[in-house]
DNA sequence: CTGACGATGTAGCGTCACTGCATGGACGCG
DNA sequence: CGCGTCCATGCAGTGACGCTACATCGTCAG
């Protein structure tokens, strides 16, 4: 029974597949098929079984699977166990973020690193669906993601540390009549075209509740224009007057080419977050630079809190184990 | 850092050294010494310092080895937790226990756990002094290990299930002027030859105090003419007129060779304690014998109960994890 | 029916851990 | 003080195990 070889099988399980497992492990699928194949030779039980043209995990490997991260957990444990005595964290960190909150956060991340020896943080940005965000952990040691305002959560065997919650505004061009307001209501809005993004990303759902109301407002649908994901594209075409949209207050509250006006009455917001693997949580290094992400997190909230007057409410507090 | 090497350190700790702990894995010392280097070398420091001709755990090797088990308590949970889906647990558990222990509960033992289906039990008899009992568990799942009444414990790192209290009491010849006594005092004990077991010995201790307790009275320290470990070989003397012995009650009640008298106002007995490293303690074969075991203990115990008033005091329950 | 994808066996190969042996230091004994 | 013994640890050789590459089979889409 070797740990290599659960983590194979939890890999598979988190994965999907024994294809996409092998890529996450940097191994061929071949490697990763005998890894489980010798599990269940082992235990003489079946850990998989094919639906379709794939694999799924039967009762028992999902019990395994969970069990294996336990396993890891208590190895990573014994790492910092050993390393605890000596006097400063040391290593990689590997941290992912989506577009936006990447532009907002890995350059004061590196800065606040950078002062720190021996840590090296390495970023990637990775923009997914909402439901690849837990994926992504296998590979990635600190995930920063982002969920609408009261959805569900990401599941188990990953840690969540709340980073900030940020309100989403109404983009209006510079020129628009509502350019001004310190505020806007739904009413406002009946008869607006909208640059909303794709299906199934985080802010689909904002944007549909937003829409929902004013929609019952006017007596209509709200008019989706455009489908665009990447908020820079989204600002430039409401900044050229082809409709509004919602954009996130911190990232955009300084850009040029367009104006952010607060919706009144709507909760509007989507969470940040930091998703960790549990096993990874215990490694101190990684521990370190979360702690440096949730600081810069609270000084951006902090900056903007002076500024504008918003809501405080910064969602249940998932802590860490033996924080 | 692998699971296989981090059971070597441990290991090495536990067993006091390198060819010891080799004796124990199965392998020879250069396997186990490597394993050591490697994980040293892995997390740049040293887990093992010369002391004489021997090696003992740094501090960092102390943490990690403390942390080794949590890793094997999470492997063999993982096992459990893929198995426990299945119906009745399989599989083989190695039981010892000292001598007159294994006496009075092996046989019961296998007769109990011949009726379970799939459960082997193999017994070996180990009469080992007080501190080295722990040791044995590395190579023994079950270990029926006996200490003196107040005696300190056991240490960490193993599960503890109290069995039954086994009281010592005066064994003399059938000749003897007390053996038709019901009880018998301190005092009448002055002035006779003592068999005792070999210091460091469990019983060692138990005499030593009701020796103190009838010193004080005959005003001179009792008279110990003979070293004797093995208790039938002691109950032979006692039962030539060689002396009197302390005896315990269970195991030589029904001897012919022997008169056994509780002894009045001492508290005189040992407890019979079963030894499970933790994380054999897992898996569920190993629970199940030690139900059977626990069970077959209490029954014993409560035969005794009608016959002899005896205190009722059977220890504190050290309960095991997820009971 | 054909092409693509995904999982899984098999052959070959590299790596790694173990054994056997030799070395060096530490203790005990004559 | 030197000798033998014991223990830990290097080093060369070997065997086993896991990985890659390739081929095969089943499944789904067009």
């Amino acid at each position: 029974m070797d740990a290599r070889a659960l983590t194979a099988l939890r890999t598979v399980g988190t994965q999907g597949g024994v294809t996409a497992a092998a890529r996450v492990l940097h191994l061929t699928p071949s490697a990763v098929s005998q890894q489980v194949a010798g599990l269940e030779r082992e235990l003489g039980l079946e850990l998989t079984e094919r639906v379709g043209r794939g694999v799924r995990l039967t009762a028992a490997g999902e019990a395994l699977a969970a069990a294996a991260v336990d396993v890891e957990v208590a190895l990573e444990r014994a790492r910092a166990a050993a390393q605890g005595l000596r006097a400063s964290p040391t290593g990689t960190v590997r941290v992912s973020a989506f577009a936006s909150g990447a532009q907002l956060l890995l350059p004061g991340l590196l800065a606040r690193t950078a002062a720190l020896p021996g840590v090296r943080v390495e970023c990637s940005d990775d923009d997914v669906a909402q439901d690849a965000f837990v994926g992504l952990t296998d590979l990635i040691d600190v995930v920063i993601a982002h969920r609408p305002d009261g959805s569900p959560g990401w599941g188990g065997g990953v840690v969540v540390r709340p980073l900030l919650r940020e309100p989403l505004d109404v983009a209006v061009a510079p020129t628009h009549p509502l350019a001004g307001r310190r505020v806007v209501e739904a009413s406002d809005l009946v008869d607006e075209d909208w640059v909303a993004v794709r299906e199934g990303f985080p802010v689909a759902r904002v944007l549909a509740e937003v829409g929902a109301l004013v929609g019952a407002l006017g007596g209509t649908a709200p008019r989706v224009r455009h489908r665009i994901n990447d908020f820079h594209v989204a600002a430039a075409l409401v900044g050229a007057g082809h409709g509004v949209s919602l954009l996130p207050r911190y990232t955009f509250g300084a850009d040029p080419r367009v104006r952010l006006v607060p919706l009144a009455g709507v909760r509007a917001g989507r969470r940040v977050e930091a998703l960790v693997r549990r096993d990874k949580a215990e490694r101190v290094v990684v521990r370190r630079v979360l702690a440096e992400l949730t600081a810069l997190a609270a000084q951006i909230a902090g900056e903007d809190a002076g500024a504008v007057a918003d809501d405080a409410d910064q969602g249940v507090s998932t802590s860490l184990p033996r924080a």
